[in-house]
RNA sequence: GGGCGGCUAGUUCAGCGGACAGAACGCUUGGUUCCGGACCAAGAGGUCAUGGGUUCAAAUCCCAUGCCGCCCGCCA
């Protein structure tokens, strides 16, 4: 209804302008601070005041004058206040949403036609997923998800670097040293066990006996180019550590969850001709020059200083120089492209933006989602010098620290539904992974974090299970009220929502309406935390409705009952769909 | 040295040209005839880093300065 209301307040502002000979490009359609008595509002008559010769208010009473509202369905009354064009909603507005509501998928909307793919992640099959990185599976995923639900066909991919000199030294190692030699795993699984041979390897390079390091760095190059000139037993052996240590990775990724359509090696570019294509291309282009023995691209024309190096002296291509054959096939097969990398990769994500423009790709397909690092107090994680927080870690002491949360509050629990062992376990689950995700998830990813335990477990802040409390308390009553909270959809249509008119109702209405416009803004900006501050809304407003209207209570009159009761199911379908954008858990109970 | 990003209440964060800068945590105070108190209501707390500028209007745009982070490899 929202975005129908809009289309609506545009359409009046549209025909009043015209109707007093004003243009009509900037009508400034915005939302009214709290306390303001209206659902929108337009902001136009500031910058007509100069055209009109009056002042602002005067112009705002002529533009309101001029509009009928009684033309439209949804807009009630359109009254200047000040400067400003108020815009109030009508009876239809509410029930509508109501109606609309009811939807156990409220909120998606229309499909585009376009398809979508998110690539996230992307980090080197070396070892165990640290905390660090831990934001790009996380807004990556809520990216996915909130483009899905904003009616993109998405599939998320997962690229795979195996083709890199990183993953060179680790099939090295693996074959080199013995397990005897290394120190315990720190848990049983596969990318524990091998990024052990993967930190020798690395010590060994580092401060290892120099003839050591000389073979070393032989059987290093043999790899490499093994792999450059697409030699399938090379290819093998790589193969067995990416896809062993990958496979611990995505278990770990999982728990998030973040899950991946497809898993795309960059030696699928090398084996199938594309790399050397790009490359030839390049080298064809007015910008390609010869320095140094090595083939680079001038890159001034885009003011980036740098120049982009995409073939080595020894004829081999860069991880650079894949990438762009990689980019060019998910433009063939994809409508959009989005991107959820860190900050250090910037430059060369700029880099690469230019060079794609370079090859004749219309570069508007292609969207990059920057995030800054989370680092310890002590300063940056890594994978090769053991220093970090794993991921895993992290989920254990969060669900660990939830359950404890969860058996503290049993005894003062007023509702009498004899949680069992599994429901405790369950709720520390979607409690505790859901409070990391939503903690990582809410804030602009732009913004630098610094990992601290207690903040990041922290279950009072602005927090996952605030929100989750809103959707088991709306569960909670339509359960009490005999419906069945898993199967909601439609459950309550039809019912006459005319009798909602006290004010928490109507607020809570128009927060719920406003949900499609908010996945709407969300997905246009690659923006999921946005849709956590909306959450945060919903259940503020929520709960004052709560306090204030009872729904199941005695002295409740039918018809009311059955209009709130389809409220908290609007609200709930509403909280729940936002969180599922957001990837966190929404529990029935808890 | 150059480039990019950040800087908003004690703390963690929203807001990113328009109506008095919002929330949470913490602090002070009040709330159970209850459908779930992981809640609600009220109060105290802010030169929106600093200085200029643009504008009818600036936390929001531009320039400079400061502090913090990231980048400037024929690594990925």
């Amino acid at each position: 209804m929202y975005l129908q209301f809009r289309d609506e307040v545009a359409a009046a502002l549209t025909s009043a302008l015209d109707a007093l000979d004003l243009p009509t490009d900037d009508l400034g359609i915005e939302d009214p601070p709290e306390g303001v008595d209206a659902v929108l509002a337009a902001s136009a008559a500031f910058r007509l005041a100069g055209e009109v010769g009056a002042p602002p208010p005067q112009v705002a009473g002529r533009i309101a004058d001029e509009i009928d509202a009684a033309e439209y369905d949804l807009v009630e009354a359109a009254t200047a206040q000040g400067p400003y064009v108020n815009f109030r909603a009508s009876d239809a507005y509410y029930e509508g949403t109501v109606e609309a509501a009811q939807s156990e998928t409220f909120g998606r909307l229309d499909p585009t036609g376009e398809s979508a793919v998110v690539e996230h992640t992307s980090a080197n099959p070396t070892g165990p997923v640290h905390v660090g990185r831990a934001r790009n599976p996380i807004v990556g995923d809520a990216v996915a998800r909130v483009l899905d639900f904003a009616g993109y066909d998405v599939d998320r991919h997962y690229y795979v670097n195996d083709a890199g000199r990183q993953m060179a030294v680790f099939t090295w190692a693996y074959e080199t040293f013995d397990e005897d030699d290394l120190p315990d795993p720190e848990r049983e699984k596969a990318d524990y066990d091998l990024v052990r041979y993967y930190r020798k390897g690395n010590e060994v390079l580092e401060d290892g006996d120099p003839d050591e390091v000389e073979a070393a760095e032989e059987e290093i190059t043999a790899i490499m180019q093994g792999l450059e000139a697409g030699d399938e037993e090379t290819y093998d052996r790589v193969g067995e550590v990416v896809d062993t240590v990958l496979g611990g990775m995505r278990e770990s990724l999982g728990r998030l969850p973040a899950e991946f359509d497809e898993f795309v090696k960059e030696t699928r570019f090398i084996r199938d001709g594309s790399v050397d294509d790009v490359v030839d291309r390049l080298q064809d282009l007015d910008e390609a020059v010869y320095e140094d023995e090595a083939w680079q691209l001038d890159l001034a024309a885009y003011d980036i200083e740098k120049n982009f190096v995409f073939l080595r002296s020894d004829g081999t291509t860069l991880y650079a120089t894949r990438d762009l054959a990689h980019h060019e096939w998910k433009f063939q097969n994809y409508d959009r492209a989005v991107t959820v990398l860190g900050e250090d990769h910037k430059l060369q994500a700029d880099q690469m933006r230019a060079t794609l423009d370079l090859l004749d790709n219309d570069t508007d397909q292609l969207r990059q989602v920057i995030y800054s690092y989370v680092n310890l107090p002590e300063g940056k994680m890594s994978t090769r010098a053991g220093t970090g927080i794993d991921l895993d870690d992290l989920l254990d002491e969060a669900v660990d620290r939830a359950r404890e949360e969860v058996e503290d509050r049993l005894d003062d629990r007023i509702r009498d539904d004899d949680l069992t062992d599994d429901d405790v376990e369950r709720i520390a689950e979607q409690v505790g992974i859901g409070a990391v995700r939503y903690d990582i998830v809410s804030k602009q990813p732009a913004k630098a974090i610094t990992f601290e335990w207690d903040r990041a477990l922290d279950f009072e802040a602005q927090s996952a299970p605030y929100v989750q409390y809103v959707h088991a308390r709306c569960c909670g009553i339509l359960e009490e009220a005999g419906l069945d909270s898993a199967d909601t959809d439609g459950a309550l249509a039809g019912v006459d929502a005319s009798v909602l008119d006290a004010e928490a109702e109507r607020e809570l209405l128009e927060v719920v309406a406003r949900f499609p416009a908010v996945i709407e803004a969300a997905a246009e900006d690659l923006e999921p935390h946005v849709v956590a501050t909306y959450t945060r809304e919903i259940a503020d407003t929520f709960n004052t409705f709560y306090r204030e209207c009872p729904v199941l209570r005695d002295d409740v009159d039918d018809d009311l009952r059955d209009a709130r009761l389809a409220l908290v199911a609007a609200a709930k379908h509403a909280v729940g769909n936002a969180l599922g954008v957001l990837g966190v858990a929404a529990p029935r109970s808890m």
